[in-house]
Parts: C-alpha cells; structure tokens; sequence
RNA sequence: GCGCCAGUAGCUCAGCUGGAUAGAGCAACUGCCUUCUAAGCAGUAGGUCGGGGGUUCGAGUCCCUCCUGGCGUGCCA
C-alpha cells in the first residue's frame, strides 16, 4: 500500500497545481514542531522566490485547495507553513489497511531479485573474538531486512581458510611436530582421521605463528606452505582438513548463540578453482599486467582524488591474496546464484580494497553493469573507557566470553525481579542478553565507533533493547487477558495517546524501506524506541482492561495487537526475540 | 604528503533532500504504584552545534578556510 506521507504528498502537490503554483513544491514531511500540527509543507517558502510574492499568500491559496474531509485542521500560518492534521476517518482507514494486510501493507520492492550478504568474517582456527561481533549482527540484521522486503537472500561466511594464516599455521605445526607423516613428501598412505591437534591446541598454534612473521625464515617458510597449499599439496590440504574439522564446529556453536545463521558456509578456498580461469580471461582482456613480480589489475581512473593502487591478483611469491580470493568468489556467485546485489559487512578500515575490488569486477565484466556493489564498513567495538578492548592480563575478549558476561549480569536481574518461574529463566534470560547485546550495538550507526558498557547497555532503562522487550511484554499480558484479538478492527483514536500512537504505527514502512537503502539498522532501532514510547505513553495514561464501553475497549485492544505485532517484526529482523515475561 | 571519517548538553548519541523554540537516553533533582508488570510515566535543570569567513528571507545541515582526533595509503585480512 502508498505510503501515508506520499499520500499526503499527492494531495498537496494537487492543491499546488489547483492553485496555479508547481506541483513539485507540494512535498509534506512529519511536522518538526509536533505542538503545532502532525504533517508541514514548506513549498510555499520556496515558492515565493520563483513566484515573487509573499510566502503566506500561497500558503493561504493552496490551503484553500485542500480536501477537508482529509484533515482535521488545515493551517496556512506564518512566514509561510502549511500545518496539518490529520482527520481520524483517514486515519483509522489507513490503520486498518496496515492491521488487515500481509506485513502491514508494507510493498515488497525487493520481490524478483537477490541478494547475497557476505557477513561474518570468521577465520578458521582462531577463536570468535569481540572484533567479529559487529560484521555477525549488523549482517544478519541486514539479510533479514532485504528478505523482509522480498529479496531472495543468501548469508554467506565468506571463511577466512585460504590466506597466509594457514601457511602460518602449518608451518608452526611443522616445526613443533616435524615427523608428522603431513610433511613427509615421500609419504603415500592415509592420512590419520585423528587431527593431531585439539581445539584449544590450534587456538594457541596460530596466535603463536603469527608472531613469528618478522622472523624472515619463519615468515619464508610460512609463505612456500601458503603457495604449496594453494598449489594442492597433498600432505597440507590433509592438515587444512584437520584445521576446518576442528574449528568449523566451534564458530557454528557461537554463532548459534548469537542467533546469527548463514545460509552457506563457503570460504576463500572454495574460490580456489575459479582463480584460474579467471586470471587467464583478465589477462587475455588486458587487464592483467606483471607489476613487479607480482601480476596486477590496475584500478586507478582519470580523477581520482586520492592514490588508488591496484589490485593484486596473484602475489610475487605466486600466491593468491585477498582481492583475488574476492573475486573469484564473485564469479562462483554469478555463475550460482546470479545476485543483483552484493553486500559486504567488515570493518570500515577495508574500504579501499572493497573499492578496488568492485572497480575490478565491473571493469574485468566479473559482474554486470548494473550488479550492485557495497560495502558496508562498520566502526570498531571499543571498551567502556573509549579504547582499545582488552581483557585484564591485555588479550583480545573472546566473543563467547562477552556473551557470557552479559548474560550473568542479566540473569541477576531477571533472578532479582522474581517475575519468571525457575524453569524460565535460563530462556528469559537468554532473549534479554541478546536483546540488550544488539540493541546495543544495532542502534548505534555501522559506520561508527562506539564504546561497549555492559552496564549500560543491559541497564534496563532508557533507549536499550529490554527496554523494547519489556513494552513488548507488557502488551502481551493485556492481550492474554484478553482474549482473542487478532481480528478486531482499529477504531478511530479516543484520546491524544491513542493518536500518537497511530502515528508512530504508520511510520513503520518508511521506517524499514530508509533502513534498507542506507545499510542502516540503527534506524530501526531508532523506529521501535520513538514506537515503544508511544505505546508506554498510551498504555499508562489509558485503562484498557477495565474500559467499561466495550467498543471503545476492543479498539484499544486493536491498536496496541498493532503495535505489538510491529514491534516484534522490528526486533526479527534486528536478531532478536521477546520472552513472555520479564 | 594525499585521501576518508568524526567534532552537537557533564557522559553516550539523534538530527531524514537548509525551515518555526537543536532532540533523546544516562548521570542530578522532583512528582506518580489500593487500578492492565514502576525494567514504566510525567516534570526541572543542562547547548555561543570545534573556530572563523561566505551563500540564503532562513544554516547543526550547503561552500571555503583553519584547529583537533581517528583511520587508510601495492604484495596481511
């Protein structure tokens, strides 16, 4: 269904055109002084420079023009605003449209197309830590949005299993454990299905390794294992598999715990076979040239701002880095999937490779014209005192850590408060933690930095997700003591609360839609708290459930089973759900 | 050096294509639980929007310039 303000809009832009003046001047937008109407139009102020004349007598003329029936107040004051209201029969009419349609009415643009995300970034063989929470949620959180609105969507991983790290590794493993059959080149037989190291044994192996890389031989051996992988050495893809076979089932467990779920687990060594190919079509098309030693796709274009390097494709030593492993994971998703649109979720900090990248693709016809390309950088999580986050001995937190710490905190609380029974807790608990996690991270802008507080964030008061949940709540014990509700009719708003909060509701669309096309899912959160209070406010200053009209009652009733249900598509597709009670 | 991002109340942040009196939350102070969960609601106090120019009837928002901070800038991801 049309979107309320466009509808207001048209019926500006008519009175613009029936007074004499340019349609384009009729745009409404929510009024910025909501003591003195609901919706403004300020074409008039504009308007008079083109016209030459006094802003208040077009306002004046175009107000004339206006359907009353539409509006319960309809104000052409000074310089020059046009201020309204909105009459309650076209109110309740379009509520009921959003109550009795599928989503709320809300137009599926994104039906026909698809959409991969590409979120996570876990490595293999190093344990989640905090830095991988933002990519989890925000992409998540991201992929149920376009879904939301009809995309065909595709949650990829995008594994980190192909790079120097698993050079790193293996050659750290070579030299703690030099007589394993891995390394013997001569060795024939099967491979032992026992990995020869334990989980927490290859969480330690590869911090390890990694701070060997200054050490030239090391780094060197590190390097040939890298290339000699990649080439398929039989001994180390064996060791490669013990690696994924350690590791994947960990990350999985995390993510669960997250409620972050990807649709394919794929990682850059499932790039490996279109590499190839692809670097010989680059080549014969010339866009791959030899740049010392190394084989590069030049990328820079006539005014450029700024140095714009080019993308390495295969490296001096003859390996493959991250640009290329991008993408030829771009010519496994064209050839799959066809996606219209790519989404990247990592750090900010990847912004120039991504733009690299996407030059490449579009120059090297890796993908069509017209595929769209972004890269969603987001900020770094920092601590409570605005740097750094670090444990107390000066380690980086494990993600599972965080997730426990403020699950802990929380379950005091929700212990404390002795609403839920014994046997709720635990799932009580659960729902608020992750609630206050992501709506802790989700409501801040992706691309910004912010500081995790847990106490803050959990603290249960103020713009926080229990804060969500618990509005949530509330309207779920009125409704059960209810009763059947669900097809009860919105009515026309009884009192200034009740209008209020008709108003938040019709705003859920534009809502979600600006949230999609700005990468943006701190705007829902920002929705939901201006939605939540509304409800709060109508909630306390109105008796439902001893309402004595009971026409009156059942649309109360209605409206906040509206509130409710939009609320909790809102949190979905944030990540996170409402427990019954709390 | 060049480029990108940020600078708004004591703290953490909103502010949509320039519009009326710059908004929330936290912290501080004050009210409201015999009535649907007080994890709530209402209110008080707190700001020369980093500085300086400019465009405009009108600038937190657009342009220029300076200051401060963060990040990036060919073989890590």
């Amino acid at each position: 269904m049309q979107k309320l303000l466009d509808m207001i809009t048209a019926k500006m832009q008519q009175a613009f055109a029936d007074a004499g003046y340019d349609a384009a001047f009729g745009r409404v937008t929510v009024s910025n002084r909501p003591d003195l109407c609901e919706y403004q139009c300020n074409g008039a102020l504009s308007a008079a420079k083109q016209y030459k004349c006094a802003p208040i007598a077009i306002a004046n003329a175009v107000a004339e023009k206006l359907d009353k029936a539409d509006f319960s107040m309809i104000e052409a004051v000074m310089p020059g605003f046009i201020n309204l209201k909105l009459s309650d029969a076209f109110l309740q009419a379009y509520l009921e449209e959003m109550r009795s349609a599928e989503d709320f009415g809300i137009e599926k643009f994104g039906a026909g197309h698809t959409v991969v995300v590409d979120y996570g970034g876990a490595n293999v063989a190093k344990p989640l830590h905090i830095g991988h929470l933002r990519p989890a949620i925000i992409g998540e959180s991201l992929k149920r949005l376009h879904k939301f609105f009809g995309y065909h969507t595709i949650g990829d991983i995008h594994l980190g299993d192909w790079g120097l790290q698993m050079g790193l590794i293996i050659a750290e493993l070579q030299e703690r454990q030099p007589d394993l059959p891995y390394f013997d080149l001569d060795y024939t037989g099967e491979y032992p299905k026992e990995s020869p190291f334990t989980l927490s044994e290859l969480e330690e192996i590869y911090p390890t390794a990694s701070s060997k890389k200054t050490d030239p031989v090391f780094a060197e051996k590190a390097h040939t294992a890298t290339f000699e992988l990649q080439q398929g050495r039989r001994g180390y893809r064996a060791i490669w598999d013990h690696i994924m076979g350690v590791s994947l089932p960990d990350l999985h467990r995390i993510y669960d715990l997250l409620d972050v779920h990807f649709e394919k687990w794929l990682g850059e060594s499932d790039a490996d076979p279109y590499i190839p190919g692809m670097i010989e079509d680059l080549k014969t098309k010339g866009h791959a040239v030899e740049s010392s030693g190394a084989l590069v796709f030049p990328v820079a274009e006539e005014g450029d701002k700024k140095e714009m390097p080019p993308c390495i494709l295969v490296k001096s030593d003859g390996s493959a880095i991250y640009a290329t492993t991008d993408l030829a994971t771009m010519v496994q998703r064209m050839q799959d999937w066809q996606p219209d649109k790519m989404l990247y979720v990592t750090d900010k900090r990847q912004n120039l490779h991504f733009e690299q990248i996407f030059r490449a693709a579009k120059k090297g016809g890796i993908v069509r014209a017209e595929t769209e390309l972004e890269h969603v950088g987001h900020g770094t999580m920092n601590g409570a005192d605005g740097k750094p986050f670090k444990t107390r001995d000066g380690g980086v937190l494990r993600l599972e850590a965080l997730i426990n710490d403020m699950t802990e905190f929380v379950r005091a609380k929700v212990v404390e408060n002795k609403i839920v029974d014994e046997t709720e807790v635990e799932d009580t608990t659960d729902k608020i933690a992750l609630a206050a996690l992501k709506y802790g991270d989700l409501s801040n802008q992706p691309t910004k930095d912010y500081n995790f507080d847990l106490e803050r964030f959990a603290a249960f008061e103020g713009n926080t997700g229990p804060y969500i949940l618990y509005t949530i709540v509330r309207i779920k014990s009125i409704l059960a003591r209810y009763g059947a509700w669900e097809h009860l009719p919105i009515q026309v708003p009884a009192n200034i609360y009740a209008k209020d909060l008709m108003l938040a509701i019709t705003k859920a669309g534009p809502a979600l839609e600006a949230a999609l096309k700005t990468s943006s899912p701190n705007m829902i959160c920002a929705y939901i708290y201006d939605l939540a209070g509304a409800a709060n406010k109508f909630y306390h200053e109105t008796r439902i459930l001893t309402e004595e009209d009971k026409a009156l009652q059942a649309g109360y009733i209605s409206l906040i089973g509206l509130a409710k249900r939009i609320l909790e598509t809102c949190i979905d597709l944030l990540g996170f759900s409402a427990p019954e009670k709390m």
